[in-house]
DNA sequence: TTGTACGCGTTATCAT
DNA sequence: ATGATAACGCGTACAA
């Protein structure tokens, strides 16, 4: 529409030279005081904002970091996003957020996008990104990847030890006397997803129960997953009296589908999710989950990455995870 | 990190001039075959971006449209921003976000960095900024709101209708027989809620039913408001056989605190909700609530930017609203 | 067909 | 204390 007003029109306005007016914006002494004044309110008359991208060009640096996340509409990572945001908020960097869609080509694309935007630096969240690809982006400016172990990366890998999560779920149903437990697991490429798996197997060969593969279902993170998984065991014919969703979507799914067959949660079947959403405090009923600290993993990511842009170091305090044990779960009695 | 590769680079390795890089790299003709390959080959292997800034900077505009939503973690807000995504695929234009966080103060801060970053449009999902302050914007370049009506403005306003969406629901419920339809609202200064207040009254009135302000809660479109509106007439001892949430999410929160008290949905009470989230068909019992095409929504919005950019002209066709009846409504017997 | 030179808006280094 | 002027990386009109 209009053009945007410059420097130079501010210059012309207040009657003095662009290096007198960039001075007063920059905060640089060495300006008589009237002077400031005049021009200050012609900036603000003329509703003057700087260009970015001149100041990037000439600055060398866009004080921005650029978020690789997935899917907007996922309330995963829209949670961790919500703590990046936080975790940079004051200190002069702001965040920018592009989505890969769990598409190595978009993701590919997004991160392109990032680059030739001059980022200062890239969080990525998840995503499907080959290893070698994620090394090459390290080598070229900070990175932080949340949510994938990176060999190599350590330094710059976020997460969290799945394995222990999956087990804390686990043995909590065998606790409460479950022995035959069906896993609603995740897409298998995903490595946090075999380490949860894992450590579902690991807690049932410690408490001597043989692993039955039919009590796994392989499913796609997605409400319909947790459906479809139900439908399988119980047109099966597959007995079980509990259920370890590997996360909260699938357990909603499941829940749904139980629902529909007249089967009870958590008086026939208990139920665990992993995520701990904050939807899952208000399920039906409030749904025992592996709680990941989404918000405080996102805080932590972006001040990671404020660190590596500041060329300092700190020590990597692991953040944990915890059972958070509500109503979907309860005592099994053989 | 390490410096990033520029055209002169290029041009230095080929052994051509800059002039002849940008020409191949903005498909010019008037290059030789073998000059275009040789330069081709050495942007491959030496991973040329081209610098947005720079592009930004000398062609005038960033192709770029900013989006002010007010919470990356909100459902709502989510579904419009995947469909607004969509909306912009292929057109060479980009999206980016930002939050506003229903503050004003952020919101105007975010739409301050998106002028500094010298975006093309804007696309304002809800928020609370003035209308001056919107008209002001409007003047300046092309910039679309969804969620919101302003006088004025009414071309670069996609909404939907409140008090029909409202109507709906509630007629809904009366035609099942119910007489004390208790409504939870939302934050009573938005313009829509009024409007779904407003959309309730019409259908009471119009079935002969007296208003009762009793059946009324104003909550804060979170889980936590549908509790505690529920908490709020039962100790209060008031009486009701449904109710009307203004968006789902209270919906959810009432459904919860039903549960906690033994009465159950839909056998005791009904339940209706606004906004047709996703996981609303995943709800137990699958909720009954106005369908709001989020998705669409988004999609049109970003359709309606590029027509405002290329400045062309398109009729508006509203967008509408339906009742999505699932399995938390049922008859009334009284 | 190719190269030279200018300008986009800003910051920073010089003189003055 | 202030004003020219040279970059930053790119596109393009113009000259060769």
């Amino acid at each position: 529409m209009t053009r945007n007003v410059t420097i130079k029109d501010i210059a012309r306005e207040a009657g003095v030279s662009i290096s007198t007016v960039s001075r007063i914006l920059n905060h640089a002494p060495l300006v008589r005081e009237e002077k400031r004044q005049k021009v200050l309110s012609v900036i603000e008359q003329l509703g003057y904002q700087p260009n970015a991208s001149a100041q990037n060009l000439v600055r060398g640096t866009s004080m921005t970091v650029g978020v690789l996340t997935q899917d907007i509409a996922s309330p995963f990572y829209s949670e961790v996003a919500r703590g990046i945001e936080a975790g940079f908020s004051g200190s002069g960097y702001q965040p920018i957020f592009v989505n890969g869609h769990w598409e190595v080509q978009d993701e590919t694309a997004a991160i392109s996008a990032l680059i030739r935007r001059q980022m200062d630096g890239i969080i990525i969240l998840g995503g499907r990104l080959p290893e070698t690809q994620l090394h090459a982006l390290n080598a070229r400016f900070p990175i932080m990847m949340v949510g994938r172990h990176i060999s190599g990366l350590e330094e710059h890998c976020l997460h969290i030890d799945d394995l222990e999560g999956a087990y804390l779920a686990t043995r909590h149903l065998l606790d409460l006397g479950h022995q035959r437990i069906g896993h609603i697991a995740g897409i298998l490429t995903h490595t946090d997803v075999v380490q949860r798996f894992a450590g579902y197997r690991m807690a049932l060969s410690e408490a001597r129960i043989p692993f039955d593969p039919e009590l796994v279902y392989e499913g796609e993170f997605t409400e319909s997953s947790g459906i479809l998984a139900i439908e399988r065991w119980v047109s099966s014919g597959i007995h079980f009296s509990a259920i370890f969703a590997a996360n909260d979507q699938m357990a909603y799914g499941a829940r749904l589908a139980l629902y529909r067959r007249g089967i009870r949660v958590p008086e026939d079947v208990s139920l665990v999710g992993y995520d701990d959403l904050p939807a899952s405090r208000f399920f039906l009923p409030p749904l025992t989950t592996v709680h990941q600290p989404l918000f405080e993993m996102g805080e932590k990511a972006a001040h990671c990455m404020l660190n590596q842009l500041r060329d300092q170091h700190d020590p990597m305090h692991p953040l944990q995870v915890r059972l958070s044990v509500r109503e979907s779960t309860r005592y099994h009695h053989r």
